[in-house]
DNA sequence: TGCAATTAAATTGTGTGCAATGTAATGTTC
DNA sequence: GAACATTACATTGCACACAATTTAATTGCA
């Protein structure tokens, strides 16, 4: 026997770390398919995905941007990224061309619909914030402590 | 001008909201996302993605469960599952079989492969907190915070 | 200058997620 | 007990994600 205690919730036993409720992984990815479907019913009225959704943010930031530029901000590659924009442009609400100075870059700027849907967006933010029964505090914590994760799960894939 | 002293951090301006790196479902879903590149290479070893390690560790917990019932504890449904599940038969991790007593049901048990399995998998957990670079009482605060907003969330999509 | 190495997107192929629909089995109601 | 509703799963179609490869443009260097 150990002379450490065993215990049913200790989390050093190999096999309670394998039980699925204690997994920080599938709490994150239960909980990101949960909040994707929390915005469907709002985004669908903008006519956007969740991802589209995504490059908006970015693009209401900073307009003008190569899709890596994009791709970085938003952790997704160009496989994901130009079938997405491709979709963006065909509904009008971007246009895709080759930069002048560098032909290997695309740069992606907002059209006059897709400014204009900022507007629209502004209420999107708050009927989640609603959703999530949280407090602002309460969400910016959360919030901090995700992205910390991020930067360490990023340095961890490095080293791979 | 209003009576409540504006800034740049003010969470409660709607503009603000809309900052991309303001936003918790960014956080989830860029983390999320992160997570399973750390997974991808460790389950590459098993020959399981991500997905059908999740259901791996249902069905190590507790095996012969039918296709709604795995639905219910990962928060995925039939479109998914059935799919995903074919793919794991033809690998020879399990078996899937219509219940003698409601043949609308299909029930999903484990191979001896699949069983044996589970002991590769115990060393997984382990890489993995490595990789999150946190200490375990961190990482169960942010499960348990994870799993609450889960279930509000969840509550808010039954209001819809 | 010439050309290999690098870089940026696009393409291809596989595997999810999920809404919407189809199909077959089971319950229910009169 | 026959018609109808419900349930469980499968199928279809669309939109991601992402690894791997391709194509085209640029850079670097001998």
């Amino acid at each position: 026997m150990n002379s450490r205690a065993a215990s049913p919730a200790d989390q050093l036993d190999p096999a309670a770390l394998l039980k699925l409720d204690n997994q920080l992984c599938f709490a994150l990815y239960s909980t990101s398919l949960a909040m994707t479907k929390v915005y469907k019913p709002l985004l669908a009225r903008l006519g956007l995905t969740y991802p589209q959704y995504l490059v908006m943010l970015v693009l209401w930031e900073q307009d003008g941007l190569t899709v890596s530029a994009l791709g970085e901000r938003l952790f997704l590659d160009s496989g994901t990224l130009t079938p997405l924009l491709k979709r963006l442009e065909a509904q009008g609400m971007l246009l895709r061309a080759r930069s002048a100075e560098d032909e290997r870059q695309v740069i992606v700027s907002l059209s006059e619909t897709g400014r204009a849907l900022r507007e629209e967006a502004l209420a999107v933010p708050q009927a989640v914030l609603c959703a999530t029964a949280c407090t602002i505090p309460e969400l910016q914590t959360m919030t901090a402590e995700l992205q910390l994760l991020r930067r360490k799960l990023g340095e961890a894939l490095l080293k791979t």
